[in-house]
DNA sequence: TTCTTTTTATGAACACTGTTCATTATTTTT
DNA sequence: AAAAATAATGAACAGTGTTCATAAAAAGAA
């Protein structure tokens, strides 16, 4: 009787098929402009079909954006990798996190930005992906606190400045708000930015 | 001869009968979903006449983003009027930028999240507004660093790192980003990281 | 005033969107 | 081979931004 494993196997393909496309879709024209239509053309299914796979398209725009938490979190261990000195565990996660936004800003778009779907899902889901993200962010912090490293003793008050620094100088620029300043700067300007704010929040 | 002057002046009031519509309708259902027709019934005319006023619907969005920059403009000026000091009025022009941001979160999307129809007027318009507004606080920032009161030197690099941080915190609140932290502490705690950014950048 | 010209407003349509549902095709069970 | 269950779809609905030929109103000229 394994073929009702292999039909959920099928399931699972299929509808990993349709969440690959629409990955692609995001990236490529944005949540809100990427249609139903455009990314069951890509799977090559009836837009209908991916009703059964998915309740509406904010559903496929969840399980997109945890696949994007997926990568962020991996990007952003492996930064920390090796590396005894919490305070040099933070800079590198900023970098990672600063990179992985610049990267693919079509998907920080769906992590941090987007709206819409957010609150629909928000209310039921857990959104476990989101605090196993903020949690890694929080325990390196912590070890700053731990050893007396930074300035900032509050462990939310610590994590909520830093994370809104962070993404408030990745948002920016993904959002085009930095047009102010000259265009060939701003990359140098951002890591200078980070640069600096380490620099503030560590004990002298 | 006055004619068409009143023809003018009877197409600038329309204009902004339609503007004031617009406004109400992004604030109400945001920019996304408040429509085109939404906006012709609240003035009581066809959708097709909002386009003998504006070109398409992102020039109403840029139309409605611009007041909002008045507005900004005029309560972060209140804020430090009176003030001698420039880093308390720097805190104080923070703390009227992120009471603007939570007060009016719909118009703070459209003039710093809000992402399409940007692009699309940037390349072309000298974004007056925005640039004002980003004036306005530079102005500050440079009385701090001429004062030697801030620790970061560069007007450019200070003016990013401020702002970004500004900018993180508000967008994820409004952003519904916060949900890890207690939601009855979200207030006082964002109140605090402001309070202690100052603090962090201050000479001592 | 009456007639013509210019300005202003609109209804209908186009191509698109997310979503639903009765109908068809396929696969599994009997 | 027939019946039941599952999977896929075409067509439709109500919505979107936008365009354009047509209709209404206002202004200028006779």
């Amino acid at each position: 009787m394994g073929i009702i494993e292999r039909k959920e196997r099928e399931r699972q393909e299929v509808r990993s098929l349709i969440l690959e496309a629409a990955q692609q879709a995001f990236i490529e024209d944005g949540y809100e402009k990427a249609s139903i239509r455009a990314i069951a053309d890509r799977v090559e299914y009836s837009p209908a079909t991916i009703y059964l796979y998915f309740k509406d398209k904010s559903e496929i725009f969840f399980a997109v954006h945890e696949l994007g938490f997926e990568k962020l979190i991996l990007e952003m261990s492996d930064a920390i990798e090796g590396i005894k000195n919490p305070l040099e565990k933070l800079r590198q996660q900023g970098y990672a996190y600063m990179k992985f936004a610049l990267e693919n800003p079509a998907m920080y778009d769906l992590m941090f930005i987007q709206n819409a779907p957010m609150e629909a899902i928000f209310d039921n889901e857990e959104w476990a992906c989101g605090h196993r993200c903020f949690e890694l962010i929080c325990t390196i912090v912590q070890e700053c606190i731990d050893n007396k490293l930074i300035k900032i003793s509050g462990l939310e008050l610590a994590t909520m400045s830093i994370w809104s620094f962070m993404h408030g100088l990745v948002s920016l620029k993904i959002r085009n708000r930095f047009k102010m300043f000259p265009q060939e700067h701003i990359q140098q300007l951002m890591s200078a930015s980070v640069e600096q704010m380490i620099e503030l929040i560590q004990h002298d």
